[in-house]
DNA sequence: CCCTCAAGTCAATATAGTTGACATGAGGCG
DNA sequence: CGCCTCATGTCAACTATATTGACTTGAGGG
């Protein structure tokens, strides 16, 4: 299993390194991704990672413009990320990297073989 | 797959910090109980670390008695590496901490999900 | 005796995280 | 207005796990 997370996240991490980049960026793009305007806490929450942690990431992230943040428009005191168009291009470069690998596994497979592979890891992921 | 990766490793990595160790030290006992009297030499061309980065997890599992070293018998230069009775108990303990998350998992797929879970992997982790 | 190979060690550096303490900016409220 | 709180931001010290480079040690071989 190890080699196999390794195996799908090698082209991509070549990918973001040449950007300047590395996997904790891309994480972020991700779930940025997927959730656009989160608030930077529940974005912490997300990767479970400390606030200091998150930050100096986060920066060289909005100092590339490839995130925006803004408070809350006249509501909360938080502040909400969002992709620029580049960091969009560049999360959706990243993933499908990853995507690509998958893909080809899953050729080789089925449907039902990707279905019972996605059970499989949904049931152990869910093990906390 | 990092949170199955996650969910997965989670008690064994649990267990193994009782015990003091890390997973880089599981690391280093899965594959010497999968090859006995490995060398020194090939343990870290499996691990894919440098020697530095193995000698302090190695000398404490050689400290601790987990392991034991000795030059090959009238052969080469090269050390063998062995389980000793307590290392293998350790060793299983925590593998099966993993099997068991895994073995749930394929139950609820069947044989054939398993063997479709096992295929992806495979294909994946080739994608060097 | 010298060379080589496998292993062991020392030092400096990188990366990615941690905890703790404190600063800032906006809103709510008495 | 002044004070409290919340979400965020930042500084500093520390830890863990890795890296590269340089050097040592121990066992054979020619």
């Amino acid at each position: 299993m190890y080699y196999g997370w390794r195996g799908m996240t090698l082209e991509a991490d070549e990918y973001l390194a040449k950007q300047g980049l590395s996997r904790s960026h891309h994480r972020i793009l991700y779930v940025v991704a997927r959730q656009p305007d989160i608030a930077i806490g529940s974005l912490i929450e997300i990767l479970g990672i400390s606030k200091q942690a998150l930050n100096r990431p986060l920066n060289l992230l909005l100092g590339r413009k490839l995130l925006t943040s803004q408070r809350s428009p006249e509501q909360h005191r938080s502040k909400l990320l969002r992709l620029t168009e580049a960091g969009k291009r560049i999360e959706q470069r990243a993933s499908d990297q990853e995507r690509k690998v998958m893909r080809e596994a899953f050729d080789r497979v089925g449907a039902r073989g990707a279905a019972a592979w996605m059970a499989v890891m949904e049931t152990i992921a869910d093990n906390n």
